[in-house]
DNA sequence: TGAATATATGAGCATATGTTCATATTGTCA
DNA sequence: TGACAATATGAACATATGCTCATATATTCA
């Protein structure tokens, strides 16, 4: 008696994984719906830069102008180095683009779609 | 000979905050930005919704059709109460809207803005 | 060449975040 | 009403993430 309960017990604590309710909505969508699993990885990579304040207020400022470093240091009130590593990210992402001129290195957007997707959430927050 | 030393180095590290190379750039830029800290803080939460490959998988799901946590949660081979923490917090951003009909609560997209930044996520991976 | 400056980067730390587990809640049906 | 089923939620835990510090690299200039 005392196993059964614990095998029920198991079993319902391993199988909270129900039964489909609704085979042929599942079906349906798990065709329609991106099969590559590095595709929607790099999908929420991609949507990762916009989602921390840092990273969020440097593309805001890149929006309006280039800028060296320091200057978004000194914008954003933060050190270099928070700046800088930020910055990295953003580049990997391929949503910053970076011309060197001395010892200054200078950034820009680098991706048509950023502006459209901060206005985007724009009109979200301001609904 | 030390001391100085050390009040160098101490005085390098605090103000690793550096001159403001471009004055003219940094003013104009912070008159630019949204000046609300809330504001960038409500931004920066919409775009997290999609920064995750369990959200960003919901959301993609919804995007096709309505469905029920159980089914998403088999649709993803996870658990039902990752799913549903997962909804609660879509919900919260109005990103999601549910309907209960009796046990079941089934979830749909709330948010015209959600397919349209989907649609730029995607373009932007494919480049 | 040596000092100073702008930027980059690795390590460490503190916090944030996602998942799981246990349990609560709500609704159906015998 | 009682058993079951679908969902919700708080706590705990492991991992991810952002910042700081120290240091490295690169460039200018005296």
């Amino acid at each position: 008696m005392l196993i059964y309960s614990y095998l029920m017990k198991n079993t319902n604590s391993i199988d909270h994984i129900c039964k489909v309710i609704h085979k042929d909505v599942v079906n349906n969508v798990k065709q329609q719906m991106p099969h590559d699993d590095s595709f929607v990885y790099d999908l929420a990579e991609f949507f990762k830069a916009f989602a921390d304040g840092t990273r969020l207020r440097i593309l805001l400022a890149l929006r309006i102008s280039e800028m060296c470093v320091c200057d978004i240091a000194a914008l954003l009130g933060m050190n270099h180095s928070a700046i800088s590593h930020q910055l990295r990210i953003l580049s990997h992402l391929r949503l910053v683009k970076q011309r060197k001129y001395g010892k200054v290195v200078y950034y820009t957007l680098n991706d048509v779609h950023v502006k459209a997707l901060l206005d985007l959430g724009f009109e979200h927050v301001n609904e």
